[in-house]
DNA sequence: GTCTATATCCAGATAGAC
DNA sequence: GTCTATCTGGATATAGAC
C-alpha cells in the first residue's frame, strides 16, 4: 500500500493530498455531500490544480477508486504468495481485512460501504473489480481441492465472505464495541463450518435443518 | 404491505402515487441524482403538492424508509405468527425476503441497497432500526433455547444472515443468473451448519481450521 | 389543496493572470 | 502547473393564483 498510506501525517505530492482529502470527506459525507471547493481547502489546494490533475469531481472519485483497488489487489497478492492452500487463503484474506478496517477505516469504508455505480455511472460494478473476482476464484480452487463443499461459486463465495463483510460494516457503523480482530476466531468458525467439506455433518444438519 | 403495493398499475391516493414514483427513481438513479421535478413529472403530480405532502425531497425518503421498514416489520409480524422455533424463523425470514426481491425488487433494492445515511442524516442506523433489531432477538432467542451455537450476538446474525444478504446484493445487481429462490436450499445449508448447535461437528471443524 | 411561475442558492466548471 | 475570480446550470424551495 504505498501510495496512500497514511502513517505519516501527509506526504508531499499534491495529487496526493488531494486523494487523502477526498478519501476523508467522501467517507464522513458521502459523495454528493461533498464539493470540490471542501476538498479543496481541506487538501489546502487550489480548485485549479484539481482541475488540473483529475478533471473534476468524478475524477477524483474514479483515481481513488481504481486505486484503493489496486491497493485490495495487492493485498491478495501477498495473501497468495505466501499462504498455500485457497481455504487458507481466505482465512487470511478475513483476518487482513478485519486489521485493516482498524488501521486503515477509510481505505475499507470506501471500498465496502459506498455504491459506486451512484457516481461512477458508466463502472463496472466493485463486485466485478479484480480483487473481487480473484476472491471468487480462490473460492473455486478450494472447492475443485475439495477443501470445501463443492456449490455454487456465489452461494460459497457468499457464505465464506458475508459474515464477515457484514461484521465490517457494523464495525464502520460504530455498533461493535470490541475491535474486529478480537471476533476474528468466532467469525472464521462460523464461516468455515458453513462451506467446510464434510459429509457426515451435512448429512446430520440437513436433517435437523428439516426438522425446524 | 397494504400501501406501496404495486401489483395495481397506479392506485388512486396523490401521495401513494408520489411515494412509488419516488422508490422507483430513488433506487434506479440514486437518491442524489434524482430531482423533485423527475418525481413530480413521473408521479403526475405537480411541485406544489410534493412540497404541500412532503416538504420537500428529504420529506419524500424520508416517509418512503418508515414505510418501508414497516412493511419489513410486517413481514416478520407474519413469520412470528405463523413458525413456531426461532430457528426456522430465521430460515422463513430469508425464505420470504428472496421471494420478495423477486416480486418486488425495489423495495429490496432501497431498504438493502442504499446508504440512508447520506439523505437522512440525522436518522438512526438501518440495523438499529426496528425489524433489524428485532431479527437479532430472534437470534438471540435461538441461542437461548439451544437451536443456535452461542456466541456474540452480532457474530451470530451476521452468520446467519450475512450470507443471505449478499445473494440478495448480488441479485439485485443482475449477477445472478437464477432467481434467488432457486438459491435458497444451498443458502440456508450453508448458514446453518455455520451456526448450528453441533458440539462434535464443531470440534471436528475446528481441528480442520486450525490445519489449513 | 393543487397548480404555475419564479426566486434563490450553490455546486461544478472555466478563463486567464502569473 | 498553479492560482483567483467568475460564469453558468440546475436544483431546492416559495409565492401567489385558482
Amino acid at each position: 500500500m504505498p501510495y496512500l498510506k497514511r502513517d505519516a501525517p501527509c506526504p508531499e505530492p499534491l495529487d496526493c493530498r488531494i486523494l487523502t482529502a477526498a478519501l476523508d470527506l467522501f467517507v464522513e459525507n458521502g459523495y454528493h455531500n461533498v464539493s470540490v471547493h471542501e476538498v479543496q481547502k481541506r487538501a489546502q489546494v487550489s480548485i485549479g490544480s484539481i482541475y488540473n490533475h483529475f478533471g473534476g469531481k468524478e475524477g477524483i472519485a474514479r483515481a481513488l477508486y481504481e486505486h484503493l483497488l489496486n491497493e485490495l489487489d495487492e493485498l491478495i497478492d501477498g495473501v497468495v504468495a505466501t499462504v498455500e492452500s485457497p481455504a487458507a487463503q481466505c482465512r487470511e484474506i478475513i483476518r487482513q481485512l478485519f486489521a485493516h478496517t482498524e488501521t486503515h477505516r477509510n481505505i475499507i469504508a470506501f471500498l465496502f460501504h459506498a455504491k459506486h455505480t451512484e457516481f461512477l455511472r458508466d463502472d463496472t460494478l466493485i463486485c466485478e473489480a479484480r480483487p473481487f473476482v480473484r476472491i471468487r476464484g480462490i473460492v473455486v480452487d478450494a472447492m475443485k481441492k475439495g477443501e470445501l463443499r463443492k456449490t455454487d461459486a456465489w452461494v460459497a463465495t457468499s457464505a465464506m465472505f458475508g459474515g464477515a463483510v457484514r461484521m465490517i460494516q457494523l464495525r464502520l457503523d460504530g455498533l461493535l464495541a470490541q475491535p474486529l480482530p478480537d471476533y476474528f476466531e468466532a467469525v472464521i468458525e462460523s464461516a468455515w463450518s458453513g462451506v467446510a467439506e464434510n459429509t457426515e455433518h451435512h448429512m446430520k444438519t440437513k436433517s435437523r435443518v428439516a426438522k425446524y
